[in-house]
DNA sequence: AAGGTGCCCAACCGCGTGTTT
DNA sequence: CAAACACGCGGTTGGGCACCT
């Protein structure tokens, strides 16, 4: 049973799910006289029904001409184009899918293509990039040290595999939050290949690193530090705020330098300061931290070999990193994100133009 | 194995619009 | 012209079922 009350009250016609007694009788009906006034057809069929009931079985399920099973690849393509054009309009867009009814169609959307289109970081409303995770995102790296930021992104990927890496501990919550989806991210970086010096400074710090930054390690890092624990808090809020979908990336500038050439169960803590100075440029980090293996203290020598990681006892000045996510929308549309990721042909223009005129 | 949880989708509901009386 | 009727559309519901613990 579909629905708890079989009778309605008022009535006393039957409601919910039909019987395949019911449907033989409205089929026999309907190919016998037609449905020229399903108000009276239900009394003529001998059914205790509403003619409103009637016509959604017979429009939804009963006709002869109704496809059934999964959607194809072309399918989704066209109700995803076409309800970037019409919208919630899905009697509209049932007359562009033949076999398929509205409801079906509306259904698919809101259990399966809405959520795809999320994942791809692409509202399902506007069909543009979502922009409402960038804001929180660019809060919490716009001002990371060089070195939090290198332990984020080259840690991220194993470009040789292209999955993400194994060292992660994907029980970790955060982790999991963030990487939920290993083909996801992927085709999210594929996808925006226009900001490439992400996805260079991805590659750039996957290959170079033999042993990324242990995760939990980097989370000891941001709830030692009482800024620190200011980005944490900015990131979790943002990994709450993101759950369907992972960051549309967006970089600018560079200097995504730093590398962890040896980290491997690294663990400690780093202390920066933010100051400005106009001898050095403007804004400046000054860092100093410490580090250590989980079985002994680094020593001097093997802290020279984390390239650019500071010493325990000097502080090293950076330049503040340019970090800032922005909307890939500028030369991304719906259209294309979404033909990259299916792998199809795009239809002609005047073919979108005609039917966004109807 | 049993109970809990979340997803899916058939069917319902309310409302807007067009047609008839 | 207004009221009643009929239809169709889009949003929402909730039972069944698969999966998880």
């Amino acid at each position: 049973m579909r629905r708890s009350a079989e009778f309605d009250d008022m009535s006393g016609l039957k409601k919910g799910p039909w019987t395949p007694e019911e449907d033989q009788k409205l089929v026999d009906y309907i190919h016998k006289y037609g449905h020229e006034n399903w108000r009276a057809l239900p009394k003529l069929a001998g059914l205790n029904r509403c003619g409103k009931s009637c016509r959604l079985r017979w429009t939804n399920y009963l006709r002869p001409d109704i496809k059934r099973g999964k959607f194809s690849e072309d399918e989704e393509k066209l109700i995803v184009k076409l309800h970037s054009l019409l919208g919630n309009k899905w009697s509209a867009i049932a007359t562009r899918l033949p076999g398929r009814t509205d409801n079906e169609i509306k259904n698919y959307w809101n259990t399966h293509l809405r959520k795809k289109l999320l994942q791809m970081g692409i509202d399902p409303v506007t069909h543009r990039p979502r922009t409402d995770h960038i804001n929180l995102f660019n809060a919490l790296i716009g001002n990371l040290p060089p070195q939090l930021l290198a332990a984020f992104t080259s840690s991220f990927i194993n470009t040789n595999t292209s999955s993400i890496n194994p060292q992660f501990d994907m029980n970790n919550t955060l982790t999991n939050s963030l990487f939920s989806d290993t083909t996801q991210l992927i085709h999210q970086i594929q996808l925006l290949q226009n900001s490439s010096l992400l996805v260079n400074s991805l590659i750039r710090n996957a290959t170079a690193t033999t042993s990324p930054l242990n995760i939990e390690a980097l989370n000891q890092i941001l709830g030692s530090h009482n800024q620190l624990q200011e980005y944490n808090s900015t990131f979790q809020q943002f990994l709450s705020n993101s759950s369907d979908s992972l960051i549309d990336f967006g970089l600018k500038s560079s200097n995504v330098n730093a590398e962890f050439t040896h980290a491997n169960n690294f663990s400690g803590k780093l202390d920066y300061q933010e100051i400005n100075d106009t001898k050095l440029g403007g804004d400046q980090l000054i860092l100093s931290g410490t580090c250590s293996t989980s079985s002994s203290v680094i020593g001097n020598d093997q802290m020279k070999n984390i390239s650019k990681m500071p010493n325990e006892n000097t502080s090293d000045i950076y330049p503040k990193q340019e970090l800032i996510m922005q909307p890939s929308s500028a030369s991304t549309s719906t259209f294309e994100a979404w033909d990259q990721i299916m792998g199809n042909e795009e239809a002609s223009d005047s073919y979108w133009r005609d039917i966004s005129n109807h």
